[in-house]
DNA sequence: TTCTAAATGATAATAATTATTATTTACTAA
DNA sequence: TTAGTAAATAATAATTATTATCATTTAGAA
């Protein structure tokens, strides 16, 4: 199950497996829709009332520094969490506030072999992903996180 | 000059010509660095004294509003300005915050002809960028701009 | 020139995130 | 098992970036 994954996780990582850091670790897992720290706060404290905000702040950056999670930037300036790891694509909805992921092995062949072919002088090209902006048509049948 | 297309810039968006809206356009205009508000407004304050963080906030919001510039989100969730508003890539530098401009017609090819190949359904695409991070390898030599 | 809606400056308020510190707890090793 | 201890947490203060408020000023129209 989740539980088992996600302490060998912390553990393989050398972090202390803490209630709370399996808390807001598996709220992450089970959210496709990139939540902020204070979803993801607001999801948990029901279940946990002692939990405090600072702490889910603390662990989700702790996460990211260990590579189980990731940032996700977004153009209000607000920092969203994903779960998912592997190299992926984003689309943000500028209407909705929604974040879809976007993953299709032709554009990372495309973007990795076009940007194999150039070369950049006293830079070492670490991440590149196509930001994608769009408007849902119709927003009503959307999922709108905020 | 410089100033006459700033202020025939303002007058064909029916915006009011005042002091401060030239001084900030001219600032973000010669600078190449993509800077935050604050910057803007630490580099133009010694000539301008009088002139408040709050105009130049709201100043650069009435710009990207009217399109005269463009907004640019960074990692760090700071906004950043651009005076340039055809399209065109950024790379961010992680090790020096630095944002440089990225163009190539070649890119802007394929990426739109990938795009018009997709569909998306309910989704109108208004934008699409491709995001490069990298690392100086001698950020030394390189222009620090915080 | 006068008039007025819009812009500005000063500053308060807000939102998101980080820092501080006393207390608690997960692991370690007797 | 049971201490012992370094690390983690909760509560809360502080900080940073940005936006809101509002009294005053001003650009541009009449
Ligand atoms: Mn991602
Ligand atoms: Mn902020
Ligand atoms: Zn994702
Ligand atoms: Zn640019």
């Amino acid at each position: 199950m989740v539980l088992e994954e996600v302490t060998k996780a912390l553990s393989a990582k050398g972090l202390k497996i803490t209630h709370q850091r399996i808390v807001v670790f598996k709220a992450l897992l089970s959210s496709p829709l990139h939540p902020t720290a204070e979803q993801i706060y607001d999801g948990i404290k029901k279940d946990n009332p002692a939990i405090s905000v600072a702490t889910v702040y603390k662990t989700l950056e702790t996460l990211v520094e260990n590579q189980l999670i990731n940032k996700v930037p977004t153009p209000e300036g607000t920092m969203r969490y994903d779960a998912r790891i592997d190299n992926h694509n984003h689309i943000y909805i500028s209407n909705t506030n929604e974040i879809m992921d976007y993953e299709d092995e032709e554009l990372k062949g495309i973007l990795a072999q076009y940007l194999s072919k150039k070369k950049f002088q006293n830079l070492h090209i670490t991440d590149f992903k196509l930001q994608i902006k769009g408007e849902k048509i119709d927003p009503g049948k959307g999922i709108n996180i905020i």
